[in-house]
DNA sequence: ATGACGGTGTGGCACCGA
């Protein structure tokens, strides 16, 4: 069972590349973030046929979120409930899988900007109603995972430059905070669960050639609740596309989840 | 360094991302 996030930065642009990654990579939950269309330009003829069912919520060029999956999802909840958002940010669905009923929450985060910007402090309050939401998700689905682009590196070996990024955007302590607090619910960072190779980034600046020179961030994450922990076999982020011509800034992550046999 | 690169929508650029 693999389950996989990637910010895909405008699936218009980018689903040559995801449907050749699915071709070599069938994973059984492919969730995307920052799908930049509204949901009639949605490719689902193209992902149906490339043999994935998939949810979806977006809207005109910015955000957007998808989940596509082996098996139907349901229970599809969109962006943060009780969360006044003009912004298409989560989408949340059940799948079944060998392991049993799967909640899947899957989240572009608010970038922020930067630290007294108005867009930080709508990060910081997203984050704050994320948290009372996964909890609830929690509480009635405890095979649980939570994944996407966090726009949060948790630590300073998540950063190519922690020193000299210091409290700006995605280093803060605030956003750390933030992060920590998931954990804190209960949840795992997959990635972390094992040795990881030094300098591990899912994300890297187009410019100044940031991928080639490996200035990057660790900015997407899959977290997993505590009955999942056990069953997690492996965690990598795959940078092959990201060598590909016009690839996305992000590289997809996947969690592989032992089965049952 | 208020830059760079890339996507979108619009329009001869501005805005956004991270």
């Amino acid at each position: 069972m693999r389950i996989t996030t990637w910010n895909v930065n405008s699936l218009a642009v980018r689903l040559p590349q995801v449907l050749d990654w699915l071709a070599t990579t069938p994973v059984d939950v492919l969730c995307l973030q920052e799908l930049k269309l509204s949901d009639d330009k949605f490719p689902l003829a193209e992902v149906q046929a490339a043999g994935y069912h998939a949810v979806f919520f977006g809207q005109k060029t910015y955000n957007g979120v998808a989940l596509l999956s082996r098996t139907p999802a349901r229970d599809v909840v969109h962006n943060i409930p009780g969360l006044a958002d003009e912004q298409a940010r989560v989408i949340a669905a059940t799948v079944d899988s060998p392991l049993g009923e799967l909640r899947v929450i899957n989240g572009y985060f608010v970038n922020g900007q930067a630290p007294g910007s108005e867009k930080f402090a709508y990060k910081m309050a997203w984050l704050e109603a994320l948290q009372a939401f996964v909890r609830a998700e929690m509480a009635q689905h405890p095979r649980l995972v939570l994944l996407g682009d966090f726009n949060i590196a948790p630590e300073d070996r998540d950063s190519y430059d922690p020193e000299g990024l210091r409290e700006t955007i995605h280093h803060t302590t605030e956003e750390r905070q933030h992060f920590q607090a998931l954990l804190a619910l209960g949840l795992h960072d997959s990635f972390r669960m094992f040795e990881q190779p030094e300098k591990s980034f899912s994300w890297w600046d187009y410019r100044e050639f940031g991928f080639r020179r490996n200035r990057g961030l660790r900015i997407d994450h899959i977290l997993v609740s505590a009955p999942l922990k056990p069953l997690v076999q492996a965690c990598a982020i795959d940078r092959l596309p990201r060598k590909n011509e016009r690839p996305s800034d992000h590289a997809p992550v996947t969690v592989t989840l032992a089965s049952p046999i």
